[in-house]
DNA sequence: TAAAAAATTAAACAACTGTTTAAAATAGTT
DNA sequence: AACTATTTTAAACAGTTGTTTAATTTTTTA
């Protein structure tokens, strides 16, 4: 979190906010150069390619996009709090980096993608002991019989895609921001409700 | 459906394949010219611009998107029913059609977006009745009192996420082709009981 | 068949792309 | 102070971008 004034550091601030507003495809160094106040030269001579740049901003946005999982996961509390305090956190974190799934995704189905082989997150989110609970949460019939896949993706599902869809709700229904960030807020209590129940049915 | 291997007709194939695949920055006139197996003038010669043809593509594409929902709540059903055949219908489809959602969503948050102001999706839906069923229902006990905006959010999340997130699932959780398939199609069955049971809870 | 219209082509345009070069300015070291 | 290493700059590079031009081929019309 130093030099936080340093050339590097412009470069790579206004790169995470181009990349993440416009894609990989949809900027250009010449415009990442200008938005932090340097020339393109500086661009290369500090991260060798835009590809490079790139990766950086990706992998960081990555970390950042699992953290919250992997510090709720690793808590000591009952599946069903986690998953509350999960869904809070994420709607939290998402109200504020709005764009991150969205960039996220579209750059994973780049036809000359990211290798993020190297990138551990499965590693991560098993080290909390995460899937184990689960495991043994279903032994003892506190929780549906569902794959760990299928409940990942009903998390991911339901806090990513109302982010990502803000503009096309808006122009789908007719609504402006305020309502946008109304429906988004009602819906997170919704989700959380629709979650916990389906997940750990009473009795 | 007709003049299928008419120049124009080829052009707007390719284009609809590449666009949809790549989006609007991430691919060039030359390509769409390239696959369509013609040349670059006459993609401006049929469509004058990159941008007019992307328009034509980018609405077809939403139409498409919103003919399942309209075609499901058009149908003389109840709303349990309907809420069932739709999000199979829309699993059948994204199966056929599995880049559309992102593709769409990513367009949409484009700086320079699509104005699709004039596309009366909304219309389209609100004049299947579907609105009117449901403060029916809600009157009548059989539905939760939700709005509609977050039934739809619900919808689309459930339906269109796991598409989305194909490549990022695989990274993420390790897991091959095969297996995102399966993961998808035992979603599905998921995603219509705890959309169901979630809005017409028994009793 | 001759004239007119439409379709297709290769080539060019200016602007932009990622990246590199070589010179200039700055900072650090003795 | 002089010397070295680092940082910054403007300019150039070769290739690509969307779009247009003007000439040519093909099709349609009379």
């Amino acid at each position: 979190m130093k030099k936080d004034n340093s050339t590097e550091d412009k470069i790579k601030q206004a790169a995470k906010e181009v990349f993440i507003s416009k894609g990989f495809a949809g900027c250009s160094t010449r415009e990442i150069a200008k938005a932090s106040g340097m020339n393109v030269a500086l661009v290369n001579y500090y991260f060798r390619s835009k590809s490079q740049l790139f990766a950086l901003i990706f992998n960081a946005a990555m970390e950042d996009f699992t953290n919250t999982m992997v510090e709720v996961f690793g808590r000591d509390l009952s599946l069903p709090e986690k998953m509350r305090i999960l869904i809070d956190k994420e709607y939290d974190f998402l109200t504020k980096h709005p764009e991150l799934p969205a960039f996220i995704i579209n750059e994973t189905n780049r036809e000359s993608g990211i290798s993020f082989a190297n990138a551990n997150f499965f590693e991560k989110i098993s080290e909390t002991g995460i899937f184990e609970q689960c495991i043994e949460a279903q032994k003892n019939g506190q929780m549906r019989e569902i794959d760990i896949r299928n409940m990942t993706l009903f998390i991911l599902s339901n806090c990513h895609y109302p982010f990502m869809s803000k503009n096309m709700m808006k122009s789908m229904l007719k609504i402006d921001d305020d309502q946008v960030k109304e429906a988004i807020e009602l819906h997170k209590t919704h989700v959380t409700e629709l979650l916990v129940n389906y997940l750990f049915p009473k009795k």
